[in-house]
DNA sequence: GAAACAATATAAAACGGTTTCGTTCATATG
DNA sequence: CATATGAACGAAACCGTTTTATATTGTTTC
């Protein structure tokens, strides 16, 4: 049933090495002959095979993606989604396949990163940002193999990273909010271990100085990224004495859950200003609409895959780029919900 | 850097019979012995080529993961993104990993997806739902490669499919209504030739005969279960001189565009009723909160994985899994909101 | 008609493993 | 003591390709 070079070369009364030529597209094979080997070819459904191909040649034309951080995490994340659907039609456009490496045997057979990219001798690969940096990954990112992390920043000879410019995320949030007249805002953010949410709260604690607003310790909060730890956030701020009115969250799943805390406290949405950041698929739709901080996931995905292509064929070495983040004003924090209060 | 079998030999002087050995666990290998090669390997980071192991061996404990029909479509659909996120943590859990092909790759080089899953010499693979059915898809289908499909029925001898009772879901849909005293019900499916749009429009059908409910030709729309193609099919709907007030969507996501386009007619949304389908995370955000029914994509997910292991190890034929649906009652069609009425 | 040159084709070694079948050696058996 | 037994290891063939070096043609050229 599945053919190899042996047999087909033999129907064709030719050597493998002729039909390997004509695989590759050596130029010293007669027009007929190549004529007839395709033919044959395409008749039986022949393909080389990949496992002999990537044992001789040192090119696979696959990248590894790696979720690193909790087991599966970010996976179903729909920032990363989107960044994820982008990379792939990019790569996809320059021949290349996804390989995505289940977390789960890494943790059985305490495998690392780079074994496994050795394993599968993948070209390159990308890491979708951890919440911490593990060593695992910081080891994959001295190496030899090209990989570019998203949301994480490595900074091996071989490495890049994409990401948005996250202090000035915070700084487009605060700078909403203070335009709008609020002073008592909030921040929840990653987990404390994470390089974006340092960014971010750095970036945050920054601009309210600038802005002359006192940053409270007890209205700093983390989460992680994910909506439910953005509703228990919010209800831990809620519970406090004095209460923040405004709440930046680090992402838009998060703003959910800090808005969902809001109405089921059953105190009115209408009194809190609430901002987040992602401007994932669902925030215009839920309700109120939120304003949020726009990652261009779009660009972030192809950079990533331009980056990693470059790296991969022409031995560039470190590349990082920086988004730039855009607000996005919806009914969550608006001009027109200041005025209702 | 990278070592080999025969390096490793070298090292711990054995033949490289005995290292292949000790990788797959045969026992008649000396314990000392043993713990020694174990030992060099381990200092050296040395894993086994996976192109020199898939060559030999005939399994490659990777799994492909197919989105059929356009381009890229799917990838980043809520539903699908849930329905992976849980296949790919099941068959993660088994040593698998998942192996993403690029479509662009396919149209480019005009390449069918049999000859993909042979090149990579994949033990099985997973076919995520098309809009209609591709000859490139029967053809693996009927092939000896085992395959499972997402909303996608195949019928090969070592093929599966896991998919909702479609013909339930409407009935779940338009009894609700019913009973809320809906009488002018609207359909909006999926591709007229998707499978499962044709299974959810003919059970519509089917119970809205059971109600003694009429069928509107003119009430049948079709987009592509994506948020534009509700908001497009719900403007078309509004612009009848009949207007139907309650409107079945296949899909959360169209069902957010039809409320959407209601909304931005300038209708008031309490005047309708909207059942969405597939119950995505944002659909309990959105304003309204939307009825839907839901789909158990976890459940989906596990089986589909359970099933084509089940496949790979014991040759398993023919399996097909109809999951259960259940009406999840949210604001956007309910008993409360019909009182406002 | 011989020499030189292209243009095509092939043989064979590699790539990094697995696996079958023997071989070796020590121990148990009668 | 001769033999059978079994444990531990190794030689070599093989998996399906690519690629280098070499061989075989057929044409020119003088």
């Amino acid at each position: 049933m599945k053919m190899t070079i042996k047999e087909i070369a033999k129907l064709a009364g030719v050597s493998q090495a002729t039909v390997s030529k004509i695989i590759n597209n050596y130029d010293d094979v007669g027009a007929k002959t190549k004529e007839r080997v395709l033919g044959i070819m395409e008749e039986h459904g022949y393909r080389p095979s990949y496992a002999a191909q990537s044992l001789v040649k040192k090119v696979t034309k696959v990248v590894g993606v790696i979720y690193a951080g909790k087991i599966n995490a970010n996976f179903n994340h729909p920032f990363f989604v989107d960044v994820m659907s982008m990379f792939k039609k990019t790569m996809g456009a320059e021949g290349y396949d996804l390989l995505f490496f289940s977390n789960e045997k890494f943790h059985k057979n305490n495998e690392n990163y780079l074994a496994r990219c050795q394993h599968y001798n993948v070209d390159g690969c990308i890491i979708i940002g951890g919440d911490e940096v593990e060593p695992s990954v910081y080891e994959l990112d001295q190496s030899e193999i090209p990989c570019i992390g998203i949301d994480l920043p490595l900074s091996g000879k071989h490495s890049g990273y994409i990401m948005t410019d996250n202090a000035k995320i915070s700084a487009l949030a605060v700078e909403h909010f203070y335009l709008l007249g609020e002073r008592n805002i909030a921040f929840i953010g990653g987990k404390k271990t994470s390089n974006i949410s340092t960014e971010r709260l750095h970036g945050f604690k920054e601009v309210m100085k600038t802005y002359g607003l006192p940053v409270k310790e007890d209205w700093i909060k983390h989460g992680d990224f994910f909506e439910e730890s953005g509703f228990i956030a919010m209800n831990e701020l809620l519970e406090q004495e004095e209460c923040p009115e405004a709440v930046f969250a680090a992402s838009d799943l998060m703003a959910m859950g800090a808005v969902r805390a809001i109405k089921e406290s059953g105190r009115k949405i209408e009194d809190f200003a609430v901002i987040g950041c992602d401007d994932i698929t669902a925030s215009r739709y839920i309700d109120p609409p939120l304003t949020t901080v726009k990652q261009d996931k779009d660009k972030i995905g192809k950079m990533a895959a331009y980056v990693l292509k470059d790296m991969i064929n022409n031995q560039i070495e470190q590349t990082s780029v920086r988004v730039e983040p855009e607000l996005i004003i919806r009914e969550s924090c608006s001009e027109k919900k200041r005025q209702l209060r």
